[in-house]
Order: structure tokens, then C-alpha cells, then sequence
DNA sequence: CGAAAATACGAAAACGTTTTCGGTTATGAA
DNA sequence: TTCATAACCGAAAACGTTTTCGTATTTTCG
């Protein structure tokens, strides 16, 4: 039941702890013979490093911390399951924690993830996070940061993120190459850089396209979620509005919206076509499927620990890695609630 | 940049480090006066216990470990979501790993979890984990078990499940109710003890109501995924096999099949009635609305946690518990796809 | 006033590891 | 044989805390 010990191995053997350490480490003073000795030794005993001790000793403590405004949520789920999955190819362990878009609850994790001692922090902001103080303290104690997706600029890290206002600009580029011309926004929250620029990539894509732009057509979705789409569809319809076309700033308010349209009998793609934003894998089994502009979260996690994972390994060089910001590819999917032929398309960007 | 030690704020104040440790943690052999100076110190350096070292010395890291199958899954993300947040109060982090449903993988997560000297486990059983001579280590060395949803008989541990048998079986009653006559099981693998229950609750209804099960009713789901629900409902309609309703084992292979008969034109519930397993969020939006039965992640999540902490607890004192097994309730939803009338109902369980 | 009791503090060991540095023995060369 | 060198090992400090136990000082009370 007690956990064995390299004293114990030590005693066992007759020699020095010092000497079984090395010996397990392959150190190039100790013998063949020993070395051979004690592993099989501490092979038979089951011996398992304390990582405390470890830790203490070596003063990291290969456990990283991860914070996200919320696990159950397609995109952020996927990153999640990347980050951990690459995490523990290279020997780190993650702590998750959830800040449920609570900047205060964001503040006191980040604390706990501090004093846990944890290698380096990656980190997604709550929607409304607008005093960084708390992040400057983690920059401040030297502790590696990767912020990505929602992301603040006045700190000086590594970012991951994707050109919000590029994808936004093509996802209503499609619906007017489609034929659109009256094409509303269903946006998210005012604060986040993320539906900020959203809405200005909206915005653009009509202008440039000899649209006018009507205030009117903005509807706020705050918080981001399937009652929001369900709420301004059916105001849509009650007011008459002349719109033909729906860029929503999520799949979760685009599928609201549709289910609305589907029980009013309003057809999509024929009377209005609707276009949302993450592709979560649900969005393709909607009927009609829903068009919307991929972004890919495994990808992304993927890219987050691996830049976190360089400045760990810098930072144990005592180097200092300047930051780095970095935007993942996107790309708008065309499927049944945008389009009246049956064939999907894909257009890169 | 450096962070704040005891004896650096014992050789401000002229002290030992002895009375900075006691004074912090309000032993009652420090006096007032010192109290409020040590405390006014470790304030203004902004200290924070060095996590390592308490370990080390206390021999608790209050981290515990989380093993499931997949993070990206509603059922298992809410589970998740519970679990991190209720840890959380009581002052314990979570270290999150993902099996991929891979017993290989979670042998060896079992064993990372044990180097980092978790103070408790939980886990959620891979599908094909039939070995279970690591989660046997677990127990050997003492260290408090929690397992829920696919769990293994074998081991002496706390279990937190839902009936399995009995929320299908009422699924399958709800059909019948509904005037089903012909009812096909989309089931899931051969090996979990879950997908076993659900298939033995869903013939269990059928013999108690007078109706013949034929084992070419049930189709194999493996994995779970919305593409065999596909398959299983094409299947159905090709071979023209006189099907009036479908319970399926989870609600992304009714989902699956929903889309096809959507397609093909289908009317859900009309020519055919489904009613899917777990409540996914999506369900409620789809078109028609899905049948399930709902499955509540979050208390289940709350429950295992809670459970873990309460022998977290014995164990510091000492103490031992019995394992103790827990059924969570389940009710079945009726909505669009097994119901004519537009009013959805909710039958307790 | 003197003894007993209460109060306040600190010395030191312990947790289990890593790593430096010095020492001992074996090896080889002169 | 002698000395330099290499090979191998261990003593000991250090990481930062917690906690026991002893001691010195003060207070209490007969």
C-alpha cells in the first residue's frame, strides 16, 4: 500500500541513494553492474518516482493549466480533447479549468493555477473579461501564456487564433454570390474581439458589395446560444422584415433560427438562406444542412500546446521566446441552407 | 519574478519560520500581535504557499484525476463540466485524460495518474475494457475509486450509474404506448454492460407487452456514431422491413436516422416513431423535435464527485468506506418524433 | 513570594528527490 | 614501484513546508 521509496531500493541493495537515483537515470559514473542491479530492482518493487519530491527538487511540475469559458461546447471541445491528447505525448498533464465566461472566476483560477506551480497556462477569455491584471501577474512570474481564440491584445503573448473578419467577410460573401441582397447579422456579445470582428468582416462584405448597410439588420445575441436564433427569427418574421439571407455568428443561434423557420413554413434555402459559423458536426445533420465556415478546433489545440510546448522548452534554456501571434486557416461550407443544388461546396480561403 | 517563501518573510519580521507557518495557519501558540505582522507581510509580498513542498510533506496533492472515453460528448462534457465545478469548491483541482475508448491508453493514464500521487480517481470504463487489473492496482494502493456510467462489476468500488434496463425498457414502453407494434433497436456494442442493459430493457417491454422480438430488429451500432444510425435506417427502408418505431441507444444515431427519413421522406412520427437515449441538447432542436430520455450529466457529475470527496474525507481520517452504488433517475420525453400531438410529455421514472 | 500553569516562540526533523563535489579504489603509464 | 588518471561511489546540501517537542518567559494563585 506504501509507495516504495529510493531509500528503500537503497537499503535493499546495500548502497547510497544518490547512487540508485543516478543508476535510474543512466548517469555515466555508475557501473553497468549497479545500474543493471538497481533497475531490476526497482522494476521488481514497482518503483515509481515521488513527483512531489520531483517537483520540489526540480521546480516544475510538468502540469499545465488550461482555462475556457465552457468544456460542453463543440469547438472548445475539440480543443480541449487536442490539447490534452499532445499534452501527454510529450509527459504533461492538464488541468482544466472552466470560467463559465465569469471574469472573476477567471481571476481566481488563474491564482490557483499559480500556486499549483503549474509550467505554463493556455487560456480562451470569458466573453466580458476586460481588466487583465490578472494575466500580467502570470507574464510577470516568467510562467509561459498561450492565449487563443478569445483573446485580449494588450497582452504581450502568444496568440492562436483565426481571422474572425476574413471568415465573416466570405461566410457573407457566399450568401451574396447566392443571390442575396437583404442579409442580416445575428451577432455576439458587444465586448468579445471575436464578434467584434465578426460583425465588421459582415459589415465589409456588404459594403464592398454594393449593399447598404442597415443597423436594423443587427440583432444582439448575448448570451450566444440556440434561444438567441429562435428569438430574433421569430422577430424576423412577426416585423416583416424584408431579409433574405442570415450570417449568424454561431451554428447553436443559426440552428435556433432554423427551427423557427421550419416550423412557420418558411423554406430554406428557397425564402431565406442562413449561413452560421464553427462547423460543429451537428450542423451537418440538420435538415436542411447548415452552411457555416469550418473552423477547426483539433487543429487549433493542436497549434496552442505546441506553442506553449517551445517556450517551455526555452524557458528551461533560459531563453525567452518573443510572442508570436498565429491565425488558423478557415473556410466557408456550403451545404443545403445556403444553396439550391443538392452539391455541397467547399471554398478554401 | 522569484516567488515569496516562508523565510524570506520569517527573516524580514526577525522570526523563525517556524512561528510564519503557524501564524499563517492560525495555530492558537502564536499570539495575536505576531499574527496580524505575519499575515500583513505575506499579504504585501504576495504570497503563496509553495505547493511542491506541502505536498510533499502532507502526502496530498488535492488533485484528482478524471479518465472518460471522450470529452466532445454531451453527455460526458456536462459530466465534466460538474465535476471540475464542484471540485473546484471544495478546494481540488482535475486532471482531465481521454481514453478514446482505448484500454491500452487508459492503463497507462491510470498509471500516470498514479505517479502524480492523485488523491483520487474517477473514470468512466473504456467500451472494450475487459482487463481490469490496473483500476485492481488503484485499489491495491489505497487510492479512493469513483466509477460511473460503464463501470465494471468486478471492482469493490463507488458507482454512480443510471438504470440502464429500466430507462430502456420505459423508452420502449413509451413507443408501445404511443401504438407501435413493430419496434427495432438500434443498439450499441456487444461489450459495455450499458449497451447490454438497454438492449435487455428494450426486449423486456416488448415480451411484457405481447409483442415478438426478432432478433433482425436489432442493429449493431459500433461505434455510436450519427453515420450508423444512417446506415441502420437506410437499411431499413431498402430491405423494406415493416418497422412502425425505433428506440435508439443514444440520440446521435437517432439523429442519424432522423436525417434519413427526412430525406427520403419519411414522416417522423407519423409513418415511423423514434425515441433516441441521453438528451443531447440538439435534440430539442431538431425537426421534429427527438424523443429521448433524458439522462442528467450534471447531476450524475455533481453525485461522483461528491461520492469521491466523501471517501477523500474517511481516508484522512483514517477511515475506510463500504462502496456504495448509485442509481440516478431517468424519465422518458416524449416529443415531435414519437408523438403526434404537439404537446410534449414527461413521464417520471 | 514561590511554585505551577499558561503563553509564546524556535530548533530541528522529516517528506523524497537531485546534484555537486570529494574521496576511494582500480587502471594504466612511466 | 610510483604517480597520474579514470572509474565508481557516497556524503551532504538543498528544495519549502509542517509539526513535534522543548524551552524561556510570563501569568496565576495559594
Amino acid at each position: 500500500m506504501e509507495q516504495v521509496t529510493l531509500k528503500q531500493i537503497a537499503e535493499y541493495l546495500g548502497i547510497s541513494i544518490a547512487t540508485v537515483s543516478k543508476a535510474l537515470k543512466d548517469y555515466p559514473d555508475v557501473s553497468q553492474k549497479t545500474k543493471a542491479l538497481v533497475k531490476a530492482e526497482a522494476e521488481r518493487l514497482n518503483y515509481q518516482p515521488n513527483s512531489f519530491a520531483v517537483n520540489l527538487r526540480t521546480k516544475e511540475s510538468r502540469t499545465i493549466g488550461l482555462i475556457i469559458p465552457e468544456v460542453v461546447h463543440f469547438f472548445f471541445g475539440n480543443i480541449v480533447r487536442a490539447i490534452i491528447t499532445q499534452a501527454e505525448k510529450k509527459g504533461y498533464l492538464v488541468i482544466i479549468l472552466q470560467s463559465d465566461d465569469n471574469p472573476e472566476l477567471e481571476k481566481k483560477q488563474i491564482d490557483l493555477l499559480i500556486s499549483k506551480r503549474v509550467d505554463g497556462i493556455m487560456i480562451s477569455l470569458a466573453n466580458n473579461t476586460v481588466d487583465t491584471s490578472h494575466l500580467q501577474k502570470v507574464m510577470r512570474l516568467g510562467i509561459p501564456l498561450v492565449m487563443f481564440d478569445k483573446i485580449s491584445k494588450l497582452i504581450p503573448c502568444s496568440k492562436i487564433i483565426i481571422d474572425d473578419r476574413k471568415a465573416a467577410y466570405e461566410a457573407t460573401k457566399h450568401l451574396i454570390d447566392q443571390g442575396c441582397t437583404k442579409i442580416a447579422h445575428f451577432r455576439g456579445p458587444l465586448l468579445p474581439q471575436n464578434s467584434i470582428d465578426r460583425f465588421l468582416g459582415y459589415k465589409k462584405a456588404l459594403e464592398d458589395h454594393g449593399l447598404e448597410y442597415n443597423s436594423k439588420h443587427v440583432f444582439l445575441c448575448d448570451p450566444i446560444i440556440y434561444e438567441k436564433g429562435r428569438e430574433h427569427a421569430a422577430a424576423l418574421l412577426d416585423q416583416d422584415m424584408d431579409i433574405d439571407g442570415i450570417f449568424a455568428n454561431t451554428d447553436m443561434v443559426a440552428i435556433g433560427a432554423l427551427s423557427v423557420f421550419n416550423e412557420r413554413g418558411v423554406k430554406v434555402p428557397e425564402h431565406l438562406k442562413i449561413i452560421g459559423f464553427s462547423n460543429w458536426f451537428i450542423s451537418s445533420a440538420m435538415t436542411p444542412t447548415l452552411s457555416t465556415v469550418d473552423q477547426d478546433g483539433i487543429k487549433m489545440g493542436k497549434k496552442v500546446f505546441k506553442r506553449l510546448f517551445k517556450e517551455l522548452q526555452a524557458k528551461k534554456n533560459g531563453q525567452i521566446l518573443p510572442p508570436e501571434t498565429i491565425a488558423m486557416p478557415t473556410k466557408v461550407i456550403g451545404r443545403g441552407s445556403s444553396m439550391l443544388s443538392k452539391t455541397a461546396v467547399a471554398a478554401k480561403s
